[in-house]
DNA sequence: AGTGCGGCCTGTCCGC
DNA sequence: TGCGGACAGGCCGCAC
């Protein structure tokens, strides 16, 4: 489950083996992912250098001489760098083959991620242009938080889980935040004080800032062939412990659907 | 415009 | 032991 800690970490792995690579060949074995891939990605990637390796949310961005790829790991998607000899297994979807005899390798069993391409300017691109401010650059605050919510009524977490409010956090870190901010879950955005707001900006940052470190470790049943443990997930405090005794306090944690997610905090540290 | 929800997918877990 | 069904999650795209 790739949050935003775990692209990056992506990102920062990649980056070494493919920049300043050239693109040999595309390989789609699945083409339908949460779009289909371009049927016409495979005459455009050939002869392509990839030239940089950004992020823009838990979006991947790779941008090539004469256009950008523009790659999400939706909810189980994973890449690698493999030989291209490597066989592929079970849904390995995608291998973009570079000259130097490498592979970027697409895995992703429930096919929730995507793989596109632009030639225009990728900040205008329709899954980016409305966008909110990454989480952890100096444009995320209270202030910024407090000034769109003035007016509005929905649950904060509903809020922060919001792209276009800001993007990366998902329903793990949303609750996450929460607790640390001392804030319920279904409190109405326009209701919240900038004192309140200010808290949970900073937690949000260091939640996140927190789980980079840790190498953006996955949670839950993370069944690796690495076979690598979950470290983020010692550090949970709310998440996946419904009923179970608050940290703080001992009160028994509380479990509710919020816009269809499970949501869980304690109903005496969060108000 | 703001808000709420269905749907896309497969692996895992639970109860029968 | 096998099987069906609920659930998990990001997030677009639609309906109100």
């Amino acid at each position: 489950m790739p949050e935003l800690p775990e692209v990056e970490t992506t990102r920062r792995g990649l980056t070494p083996h493919l920049a300043k690579q050239t693109i040999q060949t595309l390989i789609a074995r699945q083409t339908r992912l949460r779009w289909p891939i371009p049927t016409h990605l495979k005459n455009a990637l050939p002869g392509q250098i990839i030239t940089q390796i950004d992020r823009r949310g838990k979006y991947l961005l790779l941008t090539c001489t004469r256009g950008t790829l523009i790659i999400h790991l939706g909810m189980s998607g994973s890449l690698r760098i493999l030989l291209k000899t490597t066989p592929a297994t079970k849904h390995d979807h995608v291998d973009i083959i570079l000259r130097n005899g490498t592979c970027l390798r697409f895995n992703d069993p429930r096919r929730f991620g995507c793989i596109l391409w632009t030639t225009d300017d990728v900040n205008k691109h329709d899954l980016l242009k409305n966008l909110g401010p990454e989480p952890l650059s100096r444009t995320f605050t209270g202030d910024y938080l407090y000034n769109i919510s003035r007016g509005r009524r929905t649950p904060i977490k509903t809020f922060i889980m919001d792209g276009q409010i800001v993007v990366g956090v998902g329903n793990i870190y949303a609750n996450e935040a929460l607790f640390k901010a001392g804030i319920h879950p279904k409190k109405a955005v326009g209701k919240i004080t900038l004192d309140d707001y200010k808290k949970l900006a900073n937690a949000i940052k260091k939640i996140l800032t927190t789980a980079i470190k840790q190498g953006g470790t996955t949670l839950r049943n993370f069944t690796d062939s690495n076979g690598k443990p979950g470290y983020f997930k010692q550090l949970l405090r709310v998440y996946g412990r419904g009923k179970l005794p608050c940290y703080i306090c001992q009160t028994q944690l509380k479990e509710i659907r919020l816009g269809q997610r499970s949501t869980v905090y304690c109903t005496k540290c969060q108000s």
